[in-house]
DNA sequence: GAAATTTTGTTAATATTTTAACATTGTTAA
DNA sequence: TTAACAATGTTAAAATATTAACAAAATTTC
């Protein structure tokens, strides 16, 4: 499982939110080309993934949403779960709290970190905030291994550099700024503008096109 | 310019961002392998980007950050701009508007809509938040090309399907629920959870690899 | 002033990712 | 019963994306 393409790794979390959609709606088996049509992506990708994590489906009955929700779990999901914090407990960060505080999974956010003294010791949707001094402490007594920065891009280098020393093991940044960290922490970024401008670009190539 | 890799696309984006850093430093010229550095990429990469965008540096100078900035907003910005709306001015909604605000871009986030009364008619951050009903005169009248989706995941196929039915060209998705869109539209969909994820799986796989 | 060094620009090779092709096999229907 | 169909699973091919290799040229060093 170590060398599954990064890219089926993304889309297994994805199928998996879908697939519990349709648990929901009281579906027990679905086909690969309705999991493609809700990824935007094709039947055959779909195959493809669920052939490099080993399922098999029935034939002409599809996959199992059950079982297979449960084999994406296996694989992506750490057994014991895995605690995250979070840095800058701003508009970002707080909403982000919100919107994980609801779903179960193996992902908890079990703790918030700002430098804001009126934001310390409250308890935000259930996560309480610490200050930045309790970092090392806090991380290592709660198990936490992956931190999520929602800083002032000012400080995104100090506190990279202050979760790394805490011996956070992954780090996703939201900081537009870039930040170095030693290549055996995990490190994701993701610039929300770049994302837009993206978007822009295309739509922009679309006008280009018809006119 | 059509025909640039997607990956090449987001990476200028990332490029521009890091050379204003540099511009406000100061610094005039930039060598390959110092943006590189920024982005954890390697130099090789970037001078083929910039190959792609026919930019010449200067040999052993490097690259002039100013025309280099120029010039990639020359080929992924639009001339006039482009104006954004966001649809759902809730948590993230609301710091999506914010982060934006102090941005001078070709993007603009010119209208906000939600279904709360109580944000209808507010102006934030500078955005005017609108009712559903008006989406289709404000998007055409503010000529926006670009929408946002915040809203609960409930309603994000209603808020997709209201969106191109007023003429937007493309669409930004951060709700957890995917959409279906004509092809001419332009989606991209982010899901955090995928993201936060896809960290924590590494985070895993590393650990399992020294145990 | 020649040699070594550093950096760009480009082509070629490699690696990764996606898509196509198709064999296989239950299921439905004539 | 058998032909047509609709789905999976897998191998092969194509497309994309990254990395390596190296020539060219400006600068520095000896
Ligand atoms: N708001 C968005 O939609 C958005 C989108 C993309 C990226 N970002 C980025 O995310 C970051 C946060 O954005 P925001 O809108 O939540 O900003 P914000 O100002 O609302 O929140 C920042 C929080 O970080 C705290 N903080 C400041 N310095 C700190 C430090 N050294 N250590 C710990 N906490 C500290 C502040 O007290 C505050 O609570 C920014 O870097 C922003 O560029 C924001
Ligand atoms: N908060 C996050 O960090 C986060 C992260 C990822 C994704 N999301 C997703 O983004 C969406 C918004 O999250 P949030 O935390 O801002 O939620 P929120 O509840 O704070 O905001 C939702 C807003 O949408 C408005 N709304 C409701 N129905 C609407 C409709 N039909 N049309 C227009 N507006 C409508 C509400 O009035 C509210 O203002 C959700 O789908 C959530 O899953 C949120």
């Amino acid at each position: 499982m170590k060398d599954l393409p990064h890219k089926t790794i993304e889309r297994l979390s994805q199928y998996r939110r879908a697939l519990l959609l349709c648990l929901d709606k009281g579906k027990t088996h679905i086909y690969s080309h309705e999991i493609a049509k809700i990824q935007h992506i094709t039947a055959v990708q779909v195959r493809r993934d669920l052939m490099l994590i080993g399922y098999t489906g029935t034939l002409r009955k599809g996959y199992n949403v059950k079982e297979l929700i449960d084999l994406i779990g296996h694989i992506i999901d750490s057994e014991e779960g895995i605690n995250v914090a979070i840095v800058g407990m701003g508009n970002l960060g707080r909403a982000l709290i919100n919107y994980f505080a609801g779903k179960r999974s193996k992902l908890k956010i079990v703790a918030g970190f700002d430098i804001n003294p009126d934001k310390i010791g409250n308890i935000m949707s259930g996560v309480p905030c610490f200050s930045l001094d309790e970092m090392p402490e806090v991380i290592a007594a709660r198990n936490i291994k992956v931190g999520i920065m929602t800083v002032p891009a000012d400080f995104a280098s100090d506190t990279a550099n202050a979760l790394v020393k805490a011996g956070i093991k992954g780090i996703l940044n939201y900081t537009p700024k870039p930040v170095n960290v030693p290549k055996e922490v995990y490190l994701e970024e993701y610039d929300m503008i770049t994302t837009l401008e993206k978007v822009a670009f295309y739509v922009k190539m679309q006008e280009e096109e018809e006119s």
